[in-house]
DNA sequence: TTGCTCCTCACGTCACGTGAGGTGGC
DNA sequence: TTGCTCCTCACGTCACGTGAGGTGGC
């Protein structure tokens, strides 16, 4: 029989984790002294300690330890069958965290290399976007005279079904040769309704990884963010994979009287909020 | 001035967050209604928001983004120096979370095979272990039958300088040559004492990465806890750096009357408690 | 008798998520 | 008037580490 510290220093654990590991019941000391509450161990529970340490060095949570150790003791085959699923499952979670600190590693080292070039940089963010359906319409032109036209005709369409989404319109680059322009403009719908030409009614599918970056303030500087958002890109060893978004978080709708939620309109240029998404994969 | 929903939506981040931020202090609302309490954020909030969006997403706690930002409207060198050094640390804790990842990854696939050849697993672990000064003493032989009068002079040595450590003995397995052994036994001490010869007195560097098995019971079935020791640093890619050591955490002294400490005592041999550790690194 | 070891709270960690219970605003 | 939104606690997360304050054992 041990006193705490001594099964400490056998088991090369400290005393506080056997405190802790008999408090959430995943190793009861052999005897406890009822008189003064001491912890006694013994020599034979060092095995089932150290399986506990080598579970947890294989990145288990204490709580899948003590279910682990428990059916170990019950029917053999169940717990290895267990312990296999249970380690494939392991092996998926920590391959998915070493692709999340690669990708991690190159925004850092991506950030180094502008700093050192003393470029100013942009806040791009990764994130996925949900499925949406949407009211769109889709035309190619020279130049974007006429999209604001577009926006306000698709805009009724959704009002007259009573579908308008409470969510932003977007225009999606579908083209990108220069001075031509191939453009679908989108609002979206809270349903899906049947489109009437030249409106189409479709859904965009999920987008697992969009690169996205804000710019607040008028269309002139546009460019920049995308430019922005294409290096990016590069610089983490992603590529682009779909065509871009361009959402229109914050806009003017000049006196169309439309019926849009508040929050997206403000008359005064500078309060322009859009935020450009690139659909990428890495490599 | 928004709402704290609406300035969520814009900046695609929770309400919740938002509070969390203006609790530390991190982003504060623009405006708080003293009556109400409501939060009003502005649309020139976003740049600073999304700013600490793209930092998290570099790995950076909050706290360090705050005093990012708090430096960033102070003087802009030192600011972007500071990023800069702060980067670079990044870089280094990713690239070390990189590695820990990999070697447990490692360790999860080698516990698969185990399985999968329904081989009995060990209980392997890593760690580091620290430098020690000790009285030993080397000799080579045939067999082991020297071995506790070994030991049982250099205790007597340690003990006739007060010099004893409160540590296990340990043996060290210089040679491997079949049938013909070379070992140095070796004692703790607390300080560094002169040797005299046979007895020598060194110090053991410390170890970065120790591979380190336990073995209770007595001596017969040590050689396949050492086999699975080489087996586990071999499928788990590390290769051996040095002599194999093992620890004597629970033994027999005999009727020695050394002057050790009762924990490492014990006369049944079920009760023994046996470490072994290998010296590893990656490769 | 004096340290030494042990005990039990209780708090801190990190960035929020999840209710509970109550109230302002259209 | 009725939902809807907002508010402030308060607790939970994960595996302990770190004191505080008090007591048994040689």
């Amino acid at each position: 029989m041990f006193r705490i510290s001594d099964f400490a220093r056998l088991s090369r654990v400290s005393a506080k984790m056997l405190r802790h590991y008999d408090d959430i019941g995943l190793l009861k000391p052999a005897w406890v002294d009822p008189e003064t509450e001491y912890r006694y161990y013994t020599a034979d529970q060092l095995p089932r300690l150290n399986r506990i340490i080598a579970l947890k060095d294989l990145g288990f949570r204490l709580d899948e330890i003590a279910r682990l150790l428990a059916s170990e003791s019950g029917d053999e085959t169940v717990s290895v069958e267990q312990l296999h699923g249970m380690l494939k499952l392991r092996r998926t979670e920590i391959e998915r965290r070493l692709a999340e600190e690669q990708a991690r590693l190159a925004r850092v080292e991506a950030r180094l290399v502008d700093i050192e070039r003393e470029l100013p940089s942009y806040d791009v963010v990764l994130r996925s976007v949900e499925p949406v359906w949407a009211a769109t319409k889709r035309q190619t032109a020279p130049n974007d005279l006429g999209i604001e036209r577009m926006f306000e005709e698709v805009e009724r369409f959704a009002e007259r079904f009573k579908a308008r989404a409470d969510e932003p319109p977007f225009m999606v680059y579908h083209g990108d040769k220069p001075d031509w322009l191939d453009v679908e403009v989108a609002v979206p719908l809270t349903r899906s309704v049947p489109g009437s030409s030249p409106v189409d009614v479709r859904q965009f599918p999920r987008i697992e990884t969009m690169a996205c970056v804000v710019h607040t303030g008028s269309y002139a500087s546009l460019p920049r963010a995308f430019a922005a958002l294409h290096r990016w890109t590069q610089l983490n060893g992603y590529r682009s994979i779909g065509p871009a978004r361009e959402v229109y978080l914050r806009f003017s709708a000049g006196d169309k009287k439309l019926k849009l939620p508040p929050v997206f309109l403000t008359r005064d240029a500078t309060e322009f909020v859009t935020e450009i998404q690139l659909p990428v994969s890495l490599e």
